[in-house]
DNA sequence: CCAGTTGCCGAAACCGGTTTCGGAGTTTAT
DNA sequence: ATAAACTCCGAAACCGGTTTCGGCAACTGG
């Protein structure tokens, strides 16, 4: 049960004490904070311990003062793996601002919903964490009411309607999707559709906000039949795709609430032999790394999922330390990706038609595509 | 610096010990499988630990017995994001591995090779890990001499040339290559360009090798102005594959051993006006989503990655508990995703120079593409 | 029947810290 | 000068476990 062990002796609070002449109560108080301790006493202790090369022993700490100094993460990874490009980047922010605060970050994993609560509760049960970044809210999140009600610090990555007792980070999607239904406009269209994400998610409620309010403000009408959601996933966006071109008044303009979503809408469109960025428009949002290689690249609105990851471990730490969650609550601007798939209006929305129209017919016999 | 904290007593150790009227040692030892203990009183002990729903505190158990039962993981960061897409199911792969046997995963990121050295250390004198996992390893991997010297047991995602006290899981990179030139020869192929990754990674070598006997066993002859190598980003790939598209007898199929790099490939391809698939072929190696959204589909041999997680954790877990390294190594095969990129020889080499030539020409005026 | 094992558990030390309590010495107020 | 109030630190309990040690009772063997 043992071996593989380490061999180097720690120095402890006690071998610092001793190298003092003190106590090593008194040497915790000292590298603590603590008032009663004389200042130049708590100099001699600082200077001896960085000398000696100390550093206190987290879990020894975590038994008596309760914390662990670890930030919880848990991924769902069933979820269309969505999460999987926002990682990397994600990660490396979030360890980067808890390493800077003698934190570290706990990663778990849940394959479904009660797996994510059970797991929730297992790290939190056993102390392993002091808290939870919660990435991707639903409109009713199971993990808010959970943590909240045991108490259990949190901040959210997304933004919530329930606000109570919740921090947050986020960026402004809605004010990204007005600024495309504007782009859009700018370039001469006026059909454009929206193609939301899953209805769960809040951050849907917001996009769609955001496409409202730019429809009005670029003075275009609203038709709900070209405002559609669901789609998260390729083969999702793909579908919404066609049944939005295949409408006997198609859109001319798409704007996808998901990137990933937004790559459907290539493939639908390359099988219609319809060109992205000239005969039909799309603007997206997320800035997966896929969308740089998708042809023509993908003009989307990207998040820094670094930046993201540093706020986020900042606030929980902070949330954790006692601070309320009204004054942790930060929003950012996405930023736009002007890349090649949205352009000014090539055809209208009859001529879209007809085109779509004959490559239904050729379909029925020949299929592939080519480049 | 308190607030915000739980309130639900956790039962402890000693409330299973009152309840049954023994002492805590005597629990601890029942629960923990020592031999003195009766068997009648070890299972008495077991069910009023499940029925009270006790968990031990790790924290607890670490400042004893030495081990936090965490695995670490540390991520370098800049390593021109190769990690990204690898990320999200490896994590998943390790997690569940972990958990399934009370283990949790703590993660950091390193910008650069001291703070990995730095990052590493850290951890395991916090005692917040018990071993690592230690991903791309390097011919000379400063991690693994850190580690060795130090006692601190890891487990390699790869292999390495000095195999003392390593254990490991890899895909085996040089199989896939050597299976790789086989498909492009059975095509009609002959001129089989080789794309490397970096020298400084340790698979770059096996891979090569895989190539030179795929080359060897396909009877094809091998051409050092074609195999080229410090390709992993896409950069990198697409000016691999101009400089060799510039020869006089450019190859016509192009084995890259990184997917990223082979996506620059496409890059330059299409600035030459040349079709991928049919006019090039290309094969490539990881895996990586953005390759099933280049156009066309990438053909590459992909890992199981959460397989990878798990493997890795189970086997650092063993070597933790003691196991001879020797004992600890794993490998398997990469899978082909047959897709687009490569295809039947259409063009001869020097028809393929000649349209390099001509597309060289009316570059001169155009330019366009970004990303 | 008695000495020597063996089985089984309690008592207590221990791990490396934190926190409470109290008291000695010094300063301030009266 | 003395009482009251501070300063500052030692002593010891404590957190929740693990591990060592020793001893009692029940078996053995001779």
């Amino acid at each position: 049960m043992r071996s593989a062990g380490r061999s180097k002796q720690r120095i402890t609070i006690s071998d610092v004490a001793k190298s003092l002449g003190l106590t090593k109560g008194t040497v915790s108080r000292a590298l603590n904070g603590y008032p009663d301790i004389a200042e130049v006493t708590r100099n001699r202790v600082q200077k001896m311990a960085t000398t000696l090369g100390y550093s206190p022993l987290s879990h020894a700490q975590a038994i008596r003062t309760g914390y662990a100094k670890s930030i919880g993460l848990v991924l769902q990874v069933d979820e269309h793996d969505a999460h999987g490009p926002f990682l990397a980047g994600f990660l490396a922010g979030v360890t980067k601002a808890a390493t800077s605060e003698g934190w570290t970050l706990t990663v778990a994993t849940a394959e479904s919903d009660e797996d994510m609560l059970r797991t929730l509760a297992r790290l939190v049960d056993e102390r392993k964490v002091d808290g939870f970044i919660l990435p991707r809210t639903f409109v009713e999140d199971p993990r808010v009411e959970f943590l909240r009600s045991e108490g259990v610090p949190f901040v959210l990555y997304g933004r919530t309607s329930d606000t109570d007792g919740c921090a947050w980070y986020d960026i402004l999607g809605e004010k990204a999707m007005e600024a495309a239904v504007q782009r859009f406009h700018d370039h001469g269209h006026t059909r454009v559709a929206f193609v939301n994400g899953g209805p769960q998610y809040f951050y849907s409620s917001l996009r769609l906000q955001g496409y409202l309010s730019g429809m009005a403000v670029s003075g275009l009408q609203i038709d709900n039949a070209i405002v559609r959601s669901g789609a998260d996933t390729v083969e999702q966006g793909a579908a919404a795709a066609e049944l939005l071109l295949a409408l006997p008044r198609p859109p001319t303009a798409f704007l996808y609430a998901v990137d990933m979503a937004a790559l459907g809408f290539y493939r639908t469109a390359q099988s219609l032999g319809l060109s992205v960025g000239s005969d039909v428009s799309v603007i997206s949002y997320d800035g997966v790394p896929e969308g740089a290689f998708a042809d023509p690249p993908l003009t989307t609105f990207s998040v820094n999922r670094h930046r993201a990851g540093q706020r986020l471990a900042h606030l929980l730490i902070e949330r954790i330390h006692g601070a309320a969650p009204e004054r942790l609550r930060e929003t950012e601007q996405a930023q736009l990706l002007e890349r090649q798939s949205d352009g000014p209006l090539a055809l209208t929305s009859e001529e879209l038609a007809e085109r779509v129209h004959d490559s239904a017919h050729r379909r029925s016999s020949g299929k592939e595509k080519e480049q």
